[in-house]
DNA sequence: CCAAAAGTGTTCTTACTACACCCATGG
DNA sequence: CCATGGGTGTAGTAAGAACACTTTTGG
């Protein structure tokens, strides 16, 4: 704060970058938008842009998922992952971005019309198989949004970010064999979900119409930390 | 991307704020510096500046702490926290900042000429208490920045980062104690610092001269994650 | 010898794993 | 009645909590 005035700031743009996360076709999916413009014109990119000059910073990601994606933002959970700024990182300019990371439920593929026309998801074992299919550094932004949910998973009830508002333990034991990419005990796992507390609460209601017996439907618990949390199989 | 043409960025200013952790006189403390000009004059800020055109922001964090500081940036594990930026948290103009986490060593008073003249260690409790002593929004920052500290000591071999190179199992313990305000078992501590694997190695070489018998002396293990994690009291 | 701090052993209890078994529905 | 998936019970095991007890120093 001493050797710049603050009216000699050095030229740099703040954006925001959004990793939105579903589960799609039993894989783990982010949203990604084609860039129609250099650099990097025909690559796919994150959703994001610059910060406004009135807004906060989730008000901007807020705000790009809305203009970028038909996603109901109420629906996602938002929070924020990490920031990128390497020199270089954009070739126009000096760019510092705030990657969100964000968890919705399934949904229908984003429609047409307004930015969101080139949204689209895509599974996100794909991308990080060519990571060069991004734009920017956004291969990287992705793996470590990725691993932020995987982590997330372990000891907040966010599971149930990807599920619908009333979901039975079946569908959340796929959240998590899907964004694990394990298998795990469907009968260890149903008490476990059950009797975490704050975990999920009884929807009172049943599914119906499927094979095999109902299942009983469940809604997110409003505890914020799981005690004691779900274990990641291999954690001898 | 779109509605803004890269050239015409709306005028922000990228810095980094550093929030300092070490263990002094048996009290969490963080680095602070006092503001010699408005706006916030005579209070008391987290050291940082501006990021420079040509550094990453990791370096942006480093060169602060040499600058600010008379520590060591290497004795000093820095890690990013999060990004602030709401508009109006700077009266001058918008600033988003890039905050950083270090922990540090228990050292000597940072010396004075330089930047460092000003910086001191403040016990954290002290300000908790007294959030206004603190400019812009730093108090908030340093709350994040202490939750971060106090969970990351769960599940990482950081709590080394607040010892010296070589320390006893009971320094260790002391870390835990002031960090998390809590006491534990020096016995079950001990056994399970010394268990879990690639916590802490034997340095072979003990104490003397100090009261008690002589305690084993300990590095800082390879693991990146402790499998089992350390636990706080109060998790049934 | 006594105080103080380091370090070990043992018991109790909690919580995860594996898997046998029963329940409720569609076809 | 059988296939399919939902849900419960139980035995074995790993790990945390509490605490008795031994070891090794300084005074």
């Amino acid at each position: 704060m001493r050797h710049y005035d603050p009216r000699a700031w050095p030229p740099v743009a703040v954006t925001v970058d959004l990793v939105v996360l579903t589960i799609r076709d039993s894989a783990l999916s982010v949203l990604l938008v084609g860039r129609g413009e250099p650099p990097y014109q025909g690559r796919l990119a994150l959703p994001g842009g610059f910060v406004r000059p009135g807004e906060t910073l989730p008000q901007a990601a807020a705000r790009e998922l809305a203009e970028e994606t038909s996603l109901d933002p109420g629906l996602v959970h938002l929070e924020q992952l990490a920031s990128y700024g390497d020199p270089g990182r954009d070739p126009r300019m000096r760019v510092v971005t705030v990657a969100y990371l964000g968890l919705a439920p399934g949904l229908p593929e984003p429609v047409a019309g307004t930015d969101a026309a080139a949204a689209r998801w895509q599974a996100v074992d794909k991308i990080s198989k060519r990571p060069s299919l991004l734009a920017f550094d956004h291969a990287a932004i992705l793996s470590d949004g990725v691993e932020r949910a995987r982590s997330k998973l372990e000891y907040t009830p966010l599971a149930a970010a990807f599920c619908p508002a009333e979901f039975t333990i079946a569908q959340l034991r796929r959240v998590y064999e899907i964004v694990w990419d394990t298998k795990l005990d469907p009968r260890n796992f149903h008490r476990k979900a059950t009797t975490t507390p704050g975990f999920v609460v009884d929807a009172g209601a049943s599914t119906a119409g499927e094979r095999g017996r109902p299942a009983r439907l469940y809604r997110k618990g409003s505890a914020a930390v799981l005690h004691p949390p779900m274990l990641r199989a291999g954690a001898s």
